[in-house]
Order: structure tokens, then C-alpha cells, then sequence
DNA sequence: ATTGAATGTTCTCTATTTGTTCTCTATTAT
DNA sequence: ATAATAGAGAACAAATAGAGAACATTCAAT
């Protein structure tokens, strides 16, 4: 059984693991949780060794390797606890079932990429300059979808589709100050559909 | 194992490839990871090629070949490609130096976790019903900054954070249909600070 | 075919960090 | 009292990162 401190230890190494793609060294173990002995990192390798959650490469620097047994209890995947709602005036509401939202479910796919946007078009859909949207890569879309298009080739722009029945194209922005414009089918290209929107306030 | 070095010159010549079409040449690789020595790259090459990450043509320039492994040495840390910026009216302008954001970085860490917002209380601030917040967790915040607080230790309310110089607390509400409200600072407990912001349009 | 600059290759050398092993101290629970 | 846990920190060999010299090989222009 684990010890704290080893828990501890364990978590900083997968959280590392995680952002860099490879192991921390010794001394960065140390300042993530906050001690200042090598030495006493080491021995809580070994201790996570002889438990086989991680595999020592002897003397080599960043050699730690994290064993598959070690990720029954912390996935992969990076999750992070989603602890419910909130509405003014309320309680912070917990969420059944749903206890954590898996990042890559939400976002991470082949034909995904991601874009950030320039301009307050579509501010009243909640884009604001700066924010990042990740688009599905297709050729088609839906009435209401917000979509990148290509116009005439040239010119990409984000905005929402509205096909009328005559046949024309409407891309509508979500911003009072700026016009719906109307395109003959042929001068629209879809180049792909917003899934998914993020935002970092850091 | 790759070391940091390693996987630092194998991303450079992927990129390159990406870009131009063919290999770097070792000078172009050193200035690409910041470093002096031709010497040096060829020796992080040559642990490439044992790693069997590329192949390299003996004595030719730009002799080295991207194997099919490179590439399914799919990245532990979740990343989708940034293809660049959009802004109407504009062709798809490439955004130089990032590449790739990283989801981890984005917003994993220990002391974050997400709420699911509800009500229309941020919506100009481009926070709609629905919306995941990513929140850090911390009992101080600036000002100007969206907050989770307790008031009077029950009602949880996202807002945006003022202080006043006599001292007293203002919520401010990112909605023009709805009242700020002012506070005692003894009445405000500061739960945590909207560090990021997600939706999904699935 | 010759030449010259750029490139790949192999070395040696230096400087930091890092991993590793120790010993020693404090605190806490049994 | 005795373990078990947590930590500090010294000491040393080895790994890593880098510089740069020297030479061989390409490759394109002449």
C-alpha cells in the first residue's frame, strides 16, 4: 500500500507525463511536491517500484517509466472532475453520473482542428475574438450550423448557414452590427463545422 | 526513451518535412533547436535512427527519412493541430511558432475542475447556458476576474469580482438585464477562478 | 572534369545535471 | 520504546548537453 507521499509522487510523475510526453527528473519531482531532497524522491521511486506501478531505467536521467498498472487508478485520458452546476442564487447542484468530463472525448478526433478567431462576428453566439473553435472537417452542414467557409475560393470567413428554399446561401453573423450577405451555392465552399469552442482566461 | 532533446529535434524535422517537403539539413536542425553544433544534432540522429524513429542515408544531404513508426508514435498528450487564425473576409492566415495546442496544458492540473454553467448571468462576457467553466481553485482573486463565490455560505454565483476602496465587494454580472449586487467581504467566499471556458455544440 | 562551398561524420573536451547511496533528524502512531 | 514515515542534505559516478576542430563526401556551377 502507498503511503501519501508516494501517492503523491505518483500523481506528480503521470500529471508530468501527461503535459511533457516524457518523465520528470528528480529534482522537478521534488519541487512538484514540494520537498527538497533528491534523495528522498528516490526513495519513494524505489518504494513505487517494488510496488511495479513504475520501471527504474537505472542511471538514466528521466528514466522512469510508468507501468500500465499504474493507470487503473488514474486514466490516461485526461479528465478533469466535473462537479456540477451552478446558477445564481443555487447551491452548487451535483451532476449524477457524470463525475468527471473526459477532454479528448470532448474534443480530440482524426478530422478535428482547431482555429482561432479573429473579429466579433459571431460574439452573440458566445466567440469571442480570440477564442479557439474546433472544426469537424466536412463538405456539408446543416441548417443553423456555424460552418468555415470558403467564398470563391479565396476569402474563409465563421459564420452560421441558412439555406433558403430558393436554393441561395445565407451566412449569417452573429454580431447586430454586421450583414447577413447572401451567396449563390456555387461561390459557398463548406470547409468544415464548429464542434466544440475554448476559451483561457490565463 | 527519447530524451527531451531527442523528441525536441524529431518534432523539428517533422515540422520541417510538413512545411518544405524534404529533410532539414543538420546546420538547419541546430538553429531550429537552438543550439551551435552540427556535431551535436548528428549524434541525436544517430539516436533517433537506433530508436527506429528515422532512417539515415549515409553521407547524403537531407538524407534523413521520417519512418511510418514516427508517426504512430502518437503523442500521449492529447494535442489537435492549430492550423491558424480566421477572420472574415480573410483567407486562413498560419499562425507562426504554435503548431499544436495542448489540451493538458490548456487546462489540466490538480487544482482545477469544471463546472456546467447554468443561466444566462455571463452571457456577454461569451459564457452561455450550458458552457463548462474550467475553474482554478483558490481562496483570493483579482479584480476582474470571473469567480465562483459563496454568499453567506449557500448560494454559489459565478460572476465577475470589483472591489470597491471602502472596501466593499461588487458581483457584477456579465448581463445587462440583471443588477449588480454589492457586498459585505465577510458575506463573499471565493471558491475558485474561471481560468477557462469550453462548449461543445454535439 | 575540376573546383569550392556546404554538408555529413567522427572526434575530443568541458560543464552541468542527474541518479544514487548515505547518514542524520523530526514527527507520529502503535 | 519501537517502528514507520517524512524530510534534509552531502558526496560521487555517470548521463546528458553542448562546443568545436578535423576530415570526408556531395553536389552544383563552371
Amino acid at each position: 500500500m502507498l503511503t501519501p507521499s508516494e501517492k503523491k509522487t505518483l500523481k506528480f510523475i503521470q500529471q508530468y507525463f501527461m503535459e511533457k510526453g516524457y518523465a520528470p527528473t528528480l529534482r522537478e519531482i521534488a519541487q512538484g511536491i514540494k520537498i527538497n531532497s533528491r534523495g528522498v524522491v528516490h526513495r519513494y521511486l524505489k518504494s513505487l517500484e517494488s510496488s511495479n506501478l513504475i520501471t527504474i531505467l537505472p542511471n538514466r536521467k528521466r528514466g522512469i517509466h510508468l507501468n500500465p498498472e499504474a493507470n487503473e487508478n488514474i486514466p490516461l485520458v485526461p479528465t478533469i472532475p466535473l462537479l456540477g452546476r451552478i446558477a445564481a442564487g443555487q447551491p452548487i447542484e451535483a451532476i449524477e453520473g457524470r463525475d468527471e468530463i473526459n477532454l479528448a472525448d470532448f474534443i480530440m478526433n482524426a478530422d478535428r482542428f482547431a482555429l482561432q478567431v479573429t473579429g466579433d462576428s459571431m460574439m452573440e453566439a458566445g466567440i469571442l475574438d480570440g477564442d479557439t473553435v474546433i472544426i469537424k472537417h466536412q463538405n456539408t452542414a446543416d441548417n443553423g450550423d456555424i460552418i468555415v467557409a470558403l467564398i470563391d475560393g479565396i476569402e474563409a470567413t465563421l459564420k452560421r448557414l441558412k439555406r433558403l428554399p430558393d436554393g441561395m446561401v445565407l451566412l449569417v453573423p452573429e454580431n447586430k452590427f454586421m450583414e447577413t450577405i447572401a451567396y449563390e451555392p456555387e461561390r459557398v465552399q463548406i470547409q468544415g463545422v464548429v464542434v466544440g469552442q475554448l476559451r483561457s482566461y490565463q
